[in-house]
DNA sequence: TTACTGTTGATTCTCAGTATCAAATTCATT
DNA sequence: AATGAATTTGATACTGAGAATCAACAGTAA
């Protein structure tokens, strides 16, 4: 219970800090905090999961009808580049988004037959694909990494 | 001399090896080697790189003008499933395909200045990928990976 | 107020990739 | 060779994600 209440009011307080990043980025930017793009903020945070443009433009219209499609897209955009949010692509078509302020980089491990995905992270890795890079001459700014495969309840049900 | 004309040599064994995997696996699922898909075939294997169906299009037109472009779609998609030919994603919005057979497993570094790509494979990021994979469950099947920076040349000119 | 800059939603557009389909080709049997 | 079935083809129409356009709108500063 106590645990709980701490957890969500950590969440709650890293969702006031990531709102107050966005606001400094677009003032920073000369941009303006509009209160559309403060309703997609809200939305798309309470989410808090990998959601495509689309979702979450549809989700928005549930709290105000008139908010338009292409500015849910601006938005996201936005929130990429004040580093708040970044784009997932799990090979299926559509581009997500997630929140990623104050989180830690990860990748994601995906089951090729329910869906699900789990966000995971190996230091030992990113270590090494720092290395590789440098060894070829390359600055590494980022990188994308995806792992597919079954989940254990899936991998059973495999021919 | 002799080097070149050994690697030469060699790459046209290959060639013909994967053409002849191509027809089998054709033949496997009762499908035709038809002269469109031989065309198209050796037009992919020549480039020996990463290119999109429409590059493909445009260079199998100047062997054969009447070949349409679902075909070069449809046969991309054949060589994928024989297992001869990969997809790439290099997130620029355009899919690319690279000869895959007899080719080890190889990930990309991409220069996001100049568009160069690298092929490189680290053992030791592999084996971690699939420990990490099992850590969770998963049985891996799989994965992507890209590591995106800016190379020798480039990293002098950034701001 | 005015002039200016940024923002919005509707709409149109682009472009990669797919679906459709009638005509053509190839294969299998007779 | 003739028949008929199955596969393949290229042209064309279509789809869906995302970007560009643009006139109306909303803050901002003088
Ligand atoms: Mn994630
Ligand atoms: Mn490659
Ligand atoms: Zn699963
Ligand atoms: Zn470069």
């Amino acid at each position: 219970m106590k645990i709980k209440k701490f957890i969500i009011k950590g969440k709650d307080i890293i969702m006031q800090s990531a709102r107050e990043q966005f606001f400094q980025y677009l003032a920073r930017k000369k941009l303006r905090f509009t209160s559309q793009r403060a309703i997609i903020f809200d939305v798309f945070w309470s989410v808090d999961g990998h959601v495509s443009p689309e979702e979450l433009y549809r989700m928005t219209k549930e709290k105000d009808r008139s908010i338009g499609q292409a500015t849910v897209y601006r938005t996201l955009k936005l929130l990429s580049d004040a580093g708040i949010a970044r784009e997932v692509d799990f090979s299926d078509g559509v581009t997500r988004y997630e929140p990623y302020y104050g989180q830690k980089h990860h990748d994601h491990l995906i089951c090729q037959e329910c869906g699900q995905s789990v966000e995971v992270v190996d230091p030992r890795i990113e270590k090494l694909q720092e290395e590789l890079a440098w060894q070829h001459g390359f600055t590494l700014s980022g990188h994308s990494m995806y792992l597919y495969g079954y989940c254990s309840q899936c991998s059973g049900k495999q021919a």
